[in-house]
DNA sequence: TTATTGATTTAGCCTTGGCTAAAAATAAAA
DNA sequence: TTTTATTTTTAGCCAAGGCTAAATCAATAA
């Protein structure tokens, strides 16, 4: 049984917001996402629930089935893969791929994803660090957390953002911020949550708690 | 103003049965083209009209505008680099990239075709020989005659297939004929115009009319 | 326990791109 | 010139994905 493009936008969007298939979705949450009306999410929750990729009971928002995880998790494959490809080959800066992922992510062909995941060197995570889930769905997922969420003197590295906006990664730039840096926290200012990072030991810099929110890190 | 994906696949189909523009176009043969009815080819006719890059004459078949030759030759374009990217990068085989290319032809993304064009060095034709319009929907075409056109004794060298569908090229493939072979006539059967050709000094080949007619070579 | 509110669904409409069957126009034959 | 055959268009229908407005349900407050 195959999806449409819409079908499979839907159902990523769904995806992520029950975190992975761990929690129920509502209507109106899944509306705001996909930048549409409730009423038009009703008459594709409807549709996918046909399709059983999703468990959906009127009034009580939908929770997504093993097979539909399965087709979430393919075209999230495919979408990073494009990503990377974008970014490392193409030339493209981190904020320019995404829409363009959105596209290239509904081509339907399972050679072509084969032959690019080899093309690509079988990349496990994307330009922003977001993992690449393997031709059967399996995620290596690393045990993230935000810089926010670190103590005064932890050390780690940077492994991905929460926001993959283009005005968040074009700041991010703009600041010297990148997947890869080792940074150190040197600070975090009670009042307003802001934080001072050391990056690459030799860099300091001064972050709002939103931006701090964002920047996905691993700890050493 | 833009074009859907099925407006892009009818002028496209309208360009080429137009003959690069130069004949009008009937319903029928867009219908056929295209596989579909006749009935629902009136209504594109009508809209690709509304769009300008048809003149519409209802009962009198369409030509194609300016405006319009300029559309389809940048989905042609993007057709044959993505074909170019998947034999040369991902290693399909030349009878496997159309039924892709098909899809990628439509990912909007100026920015893609530039890298993309960039990334495969410029290339002038696609796996099949056929000249990949620039970016302003310029051809540098050569002057090219198939086989069956050719006299006994003349050489030449093989630069395309008129007929690239997947039978057509393993067949090729079997036989050992590809685009850039030098090719030279040993002999032509009146009977049924199945001809012997020599290929690259070595090896002699017998073919049907049917295949002469859709190998095309320039003379040398 | 009833009334109210917020979330959700239903009803009805739109556009795109298909289809079939019927009507109409053109082209060909008598 | 009239009839016939062929091509093309029109009319009316369908499914997918949108929308707005109205109805309905579930949860909460009174
Ligand atoms: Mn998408
Ligand atoms: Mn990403
Ligand atoms: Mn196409
Ligand atoms: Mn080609």
């Amino acid at each position: 049984m195959t999806l449409t493009t819409a079908e499979e936008n839907y159902l990523k969007a769904i995806y992520h917001l029950s975190e992975g298939g761990t929690k129920s979705v509502s209507t109106n949450d899944v509306a705001a996402e996909m930048k549409t009306k409730p009423a038009s999410v009703s008459d594709m929750l409807r549709k996918l629930g046909d399709k059983q990729v999703i468990e959906y009971r009127k009034y009580y928002g939908v929770n997504i089935t093993e097979e539909g995880k399965k087709r979430a998790l393919q075209t999230i494959r495919k979408h990073r893969l494009w990503e990377v490809f974008l970014v490392d080959k193409l030339q493209f800066a981190w904020d320019e791929v995404h829409e363009v992922a959105e596209e290239l992510e509904h081509i339907q062909s399972p050679l072509l994803i084969q032959r690019l995941d080899a093309y690509l060197n079988y990349p496990k995570f994307d330009p922003h660090g977001d993992p690449i889930p393997d031709e059967y769905g399996d995620v290596r997922a690393r045990p993230r957390l935000a810089l926010i969420e670190m103590e005064v003197d932890q050390s780690g590295q940077i492994v991905a953002v929460k926001d993959s906006s283009a005005a968040f990664l074009k700041y991010l730039d703009k600041v010297g911020a990148y997947i890869g840096a080792r940074i150190k926290i040197l600070d975090k200012v009670e009042f307003d949550g802001s934080m001072e990072i050391l990056v690459d030991q030799k860099k300091t810099l001064f972050m709002s708690k939103d931006v701090a929110a964002n920047i996905l890190a691993i700890q050493s």
